[in-house]
DNA sequence: TAAAAGGAACGCA
DNA sequence: TGCGTTCCTTTTA
């Protein structure tokens, strides 16, 4: 077709760049992104001042992105720390202007008669509640959180030795600017007698205060025990999942998620923000995030930056945001989520994130939920052989490739690596989330249309961990597999169109 | 203009 | 060493 390629000059030194060039292209012009005023947010609602008046309370509090920094990334200068706290902050006012609305305006336009009025108003009393109440809940937790580790505590109070209470008594009368009791306050007093205590006690030991901090340590003993149980659910659900047998797992519906992220599908209040992700499941996912292994850890903090589109969103925003999400099929009720849920996709700055940007990255987002989720989905190859015949084809036609199926089916993938054509598979016999990507022409012919080059290209890249993937790349992997018999063209060739060969069709 | 095709060099496991 | 990535040029629809 063409003679030997003439390389340009520079290109050696474009090699030393591997795996930058575009990427970093593509970082500088997300940076253009610029954090957005949006005052006067909800003070003007009465209902939520409470809320407001919560969070200020906490105020050495830190953002949720300081929560995952600390783990690792330390090096944000104070000036980052004040927006990303700031961010923050707004974030989750608007988060509740929002949800206020969203659950208001709906019903509101459907309520005909007055005794459901009066019964979706106490509907509505009550998952306003329950929002305010997670809301806090939610603040408190990474308070809490950030303080243990500010102080080296253990996030249980029971295991707090005399000198652990000591330590957090001193935080909280910095916090509530009470005089520090001296440290013969505290002989005997582990954690585990400190909360046998009772409010006379506690003014009885410290008198500068003492009410004020047996009312902060109920706070945090309520909140160590919802967050103790959440883990437990977690945890069993986590022990659930991995006894399932991941082939007939081709659809994450949404209840799965529901069960995953530790939410519950069943009562209307929670129901009313299903699409959304609550403050304790947020704290539950940030706190089972400690537990994970450290590549997955590495991998998420590293598709925060690939799909950093989304700016102003603190990173457990997203690490929360993206379990919750729903499969890829849901493009619509993803942006829906974005946009409603997180505030900094409708601020003006965004708007130079195309639609079609913002549909790719909620796919993304939602395939990079799944791998979470059940994250060996697309590592574990589920391919088999149909029937003898095909056993011998592939055996005498392509020993290796028969030998990494037989390896597959015995679940002896140890490299932990996917190839490109077992990706593919994976989206194509997933229709219900991914037909808008990549679907069957002809399923026993092995035929198959690529729907959407950007977006395939765009999971694929998120798959590998290779943010400047695009379907020439792609596509020049594909013709790879023309030599080894995998992939070719269809005998009448159509633009995107590919066909498996045989074993691989099926 | 995007897709297709393929050469070449390279990184990674 | 295999596989995939990156960059490139040329051709095709």
């Amino acid at each position: 077709m063409k003679q030997k390629c003439q390389r340009g000059v520079g290109h050696k030194e474009n090699r030393n760049e591997y795996g930058k060039g575009d990427g970093e292209d593509e970082e500088e012009e997300d940076e253009e992104e610029e954090e957005n005023e949006d005052g006067a947010i909800i003070t003007s609602l009465n209902n939520f001042e409470i809320v407001v008046k919560s969070e200020q309370s906490f105020t050495t509090s830190q953002s949720d992105t300081e929560l995952w920094d600390e783990e690792g990334e330390e090096e944000k200068n104070g000036d980052d720390e004040e927006k990303i706290e700031d961010v923050s902050q707004k974030s989750l006012q608007r988060v509740c202007k929002i949800e206020q609305n969203r659950i208001y305006q709906p019903q509101q336009e459907f309520c005909e008669d007055n005794n459901n009025l009066y019964l979706q108003g106490q509907q509505q009393q009550n998952d306003q509640t329950e929002i305010y109440r997670e809301l806090i809940l939610r603040h408190l937790i990474a308070d809490i959180t950030s303080t243990c580790a500010k102080l080296g505590l253990p996030t249980e109070l029971a295991l707090w030795s005399a000198d652990d209470s000591r330590r957090w008594v001193a935080e909280m009368c910095t916090q509530f600017q009470i005089q520090i009791p001296p440290p013969e306050s505290f002989v005997n007093l582990d954690g585990q007698r400190m909360l046998t205590l009772g409010v006379e006690e506690f003014q009885h030991r410290f008198p500068d205060g003492g009410d004020t901090l047996h009312a902060q340590l109920q706070l945090w003993k309520t909140a160590f025990e919802s967050c103790g149980q959440q883990q437990q659910f977690f945890e069993n659900q986590q022990i659930n999942n991995q006894s399932r047998d991941w082939t007939n797992d081709n659809t994450l519906n949404s209840s799965s998620v529901a069960v995953l992220t530790g939410g519950s599908s069943t009562s209307p209040s929670s129901s009313s923000i299903s699409s959304s992700t609550s403050a304790s499941q947020q704290f539950n996912q940030c706190m089972s995030s400690r537990r994970q292994i450290p590549s997955i850890r590495a991998y998420q903090q590293q598709h925060y930056q690939v799909v950093h589109n989304y700016q102003g969103i603190t990173q457990q925003q997203y690490y929360s945001n993206h379990r919750t999400l729903a499969q890829v099929g849901d493009e619509e009720q993803h942006l829906n989520y974005i946009n409603t849920n997180n505030p900094a996709i409708t601020t003006p700055s965004n708007y130079f994130v195309s639609e079609n940007e913002k549909a790719v990255n909620a796919a993304a987002l939602a395939l990079f939920s799944n791998q979470t989720e059940n994250c060996a989905l697309l590592q574990k190859p589920n391919y088999h052989y149909n029937n003898q015949q095909q056993r011998q084809y592939l055996q005498q036609q392509n020993p290796r490739h028969h030998q990494r199926i037989i390896a597959a089916q015995n679940n002896n993938n140890s490299s932990g690596t996917i190839h490109l054509w077992h990706f593919i598979r994976e989206l194509l016999d997933r229709p219900k989330e991914f037909e808008g990507c990549v679907r069957w022409v002809n399923r026993e012919e092995g035929t198959f249309k690529i729907e959407s080059s950007h977006h395939l290209a765009r999971y694929w890249g998120i798959r590998k961990n290779r943010a400047a993937m695009n379907y020439d790349k792609l596509s020049r992997s594909l013709r790879q597999y023309y030599k080894k018999g995998i992939i070719q063209k269809p005998e009448k060739k159509q633009r995107l169109v590919y066909k498996f060969l045989p074993p691989y069709n099926h």
